[in-house]
DNA sequence: TCACTTTGTGCAGCCGTGAAACAAATCCGG
DNA sequence: CCGGATTTGTTTCACGGCTGCACAAAGTGA
């Protein structure tokens, strides 16, 4: 009996940063993954083979594109586009959605988004899990992992999500719980981690939108109802001692501004909300319609009295500077990225949001930090998926070989 | 000609983390270190081998005391009595201090602190360098690099000192090019390193002090005037983007409170540093003492009206919990230590200050994160030995083979 | 067509670690 | 006083992951 182990020895170690690389798309060939891993062409090829071998990637014998360079043309890197998935769902106010995410942050398949209010945890996590196995079951795809993103600070290590303001439930519930119940139930069998939304959609920014390339990230959204925000930092999410950090929403913005239910007067959550803008503009707000949806429908010039919006508008771009800048003289970030209706208010009046974060942030040159709007339709989804995929990314061989 | 080199390759990889767990204090035998680096006791005793040949550890093969367990007592490590030093310096407002500092954070040698006001950066500063240049020659002691703490955020890369309020020194002194000339002209060949005082504090408080163990350590302290902050997350200093995080001093903490330079009102800057107690408690400075010395004079209980120092004290302890409640929301941190003034109004009202930010912050749980005392003197100065010793923690064998 | 440049691969070897066997030092129970 | 039991330190061997080098391959440019 001999001891024949096969030989795959080469590149192990470098396996996941490499795939982090052609996963964040900073790796087209194998000659750019041999200067970004810093390792030699020969780990950089057994690397790609290995990546090759496991089925996450595959490469295209044919030139790069015309490089315009000189010697030989690099062999294109591509994800394979019959490679796993994993499953990402998002659940808020509304619904749910869920969704097939391949390497590269995309979509692959998609269960039509479903509308619906449940004070139950438990139910609408299982409708959407079982919606995503359904997925799996048509696609035929292999699943390596499920990633669930809730619109409320969730507490690690419990996994129990704290205060969740924009859906019914209960405070305390054990999301991470519940989601792992549900997956197997489903039959999907496949850990499932889970995440503030908020959190994940800054970590699918960095890694496949507005955010690539930014070592501190900050990110900062409004939904339906009150603030979130998110930090990457070298491109992991931090989240803090208990998963409770950037909890941005009760910084004081207008010491004379509306009272909070925390208790002081203010905050960023009660003053740059939808509710906010559509109350300073004079604005009866429609039970029937979402405040997202009339503020953003006020921002596109839906109203007769344009001045009162433009004069709301400069006050939440105001209170939403001050926010920005105590964020930024705390956190010192390198880019911040905004969503949801502060990405709204960005685009009503960029200059003004950028100079008051200037003047109110302490170093002029921290205040000059780049204030850019989402880049990613579904980011909340994206980066639920990539919870899933980060255990493959940290290491690839075990990931792969463990079911 | 053989090609016969030395083969000390055994643990190589692992003497960085070794030589930070012996000078940490959280390694005190040979198998604690096996345990702690999670490797077997045959790489655990080859790095321990190395760190002795490197002069910076001793093995002591009498019995770790009487530890009463069973089986072969462990050798003890200890710290090389006659190791290696680093150069230690601190600018403050009344003048500098220097010292030697040997691994441990201990401090070897130290030059009688000197007390002068100096509007040139490089003149006090070399005047620092110049006293540690003669403890070096005196001592006969080998010095691998040099710190220095200065009492201003301390932009990256470039190293210059931004509004240095507590020195009167001119806005974006290149404080890192002043040292490092200083170094050279004194004859002291080692690369010189300068960090933000409070954040150098925090740093050595984490390493040596009250901080130990901390993975998510937030530091506030007052001086002189202004207030500073710090984060050390996972054992690393988090000093932003661009070395400018953690400026905490303008956070709103009262809405109706003091006009502040930065044009706002009521920054934490403003309402809890050493003038803003003396005035509320009715008491005139002293232009001729040090407003920090008055007042801990006051909490010492030397006022007649004690009624009015209790009741200035409550209400900068409410400041101060408002501001640090703002902190815990947006950091999340799993500890919180005070130093200067803020230490004292600890010490003074502790239960009041734990509960206003109990209350302040948003989840009652991230509310109860222990608040601490500074527990080491001259923490800024052993902070800028830690900056001096990181390249050697980082990576002993090349940073001793070097000069 | 022949340099020249850049990319991919095969091969030898080194460096750092783990596994296992052995030796050493102390406690414990007889 | 002596022989396990237990824990620690050392020695030896093997092996995985990488580098360095040589060479082949695939383009560009005079």
């Amino acid at each position: 009996m001999t001891p024949t182990r096969i030989k795959l020895d080469r590149g192990r170690g470098a396996l996941g940063p490499a795939l982090e690389l052609v996963h964040t798309g900073r790796a087209p060939t194998r000659a750019v993954l041999t200067t970004e891993l810093g390792v030699t062409r020969a780990t950089a090829g057994a690397v790609a083979t290995e990546l090759q071998a496991l089925g996450l990637i595959t490469v295209d014998p044919r030139p790069h594109a015309a490089s315009g360079a000189q010697g030989r043309p690099s062999h294109r890197l591509d994800i394979a586009a019959d490679g796993p998935v994993v499953l990402a769902a998002q659940v808020h106010a509304d619904g749910y959605r869920v969704a097939l995410v391949g390497l590269g942050g995309r979509i692959v398949a998609t269960a039509p988004a479903c509308m619906t209010v449940d004070a139950d945890p438990a139910r609408i996590i299982g409708d959407a899990v079982a919606a995503g196995a359904e997925l799996l079951r048509t696609t035929g795809r292999r699943c390596l992992g499920a990633g669930l993103a809730v619109p409320s600070a969730v507490a690690e290590p419990e996994g129990t999500a704290l205060n969740p303001l924009h859906v019914a439930w209960p405070a305390g519930a054990p999301v991470h719980d519940i989601f792992r119940d549900c997956l197997t139930e489903a039959g999907v069998g496949v850990p499932g981690r889970c995440g503030n939304d908020v959190n994940l959609a800054a970590l699918a920014e960095h890694r496949h939108g507005a955010g690539q390339g930014s070592h501190h990230l900050l990110c900062v959204a409004t939904g339906h109802r009150g603030v979130g925000g998110a930090l990457v930092l070298d491109g992991r999410l931090h989240t803090g001692s208990a998963g409770l950090a950037l909890e941005v929403g009760h910084l004081i913005v207008d010491p004379a501004g509306r009272a909070c239910h925390c208790g002081a007067r203010g905050c960023l959550d009660v003053e740059t909300d939808p509710l906010a803008l559509l109350e300073t503009a004079g604005v009866t707000p429609d039970p029937a319609r979402s405040p997202l949806d009339q503020a953003r429908a006020l921002l596109a010039g839906d109203h007769p009295e344009a001045a009162a919006v433009t004069e709301a508008v400069a006050q939440l771009v105001d209170r939403l500077g001050q926010g920005l800048a105590a964020m930024v003289n705390v956190l010192n970030p390198d880019r911040i990225i905004l969503g949801g209706l502060h990405q709204s208010l960005l685009a009503a009046a960029p200059d003004r949001l950028r100079s008051v974060v200037a003047d109110r942030s302490l170093w002029g040159r921290s205040g000059s930090v780049p204030i850019l709007p989402c880049s990613l339709g579904h980011n909340s989804l994206v980066g639920a998926a990539e919870l899933a995929w980060q255990p493959v990314l940290d290491d690839p061989a075990t990931a792969l070989s463990a079911p």
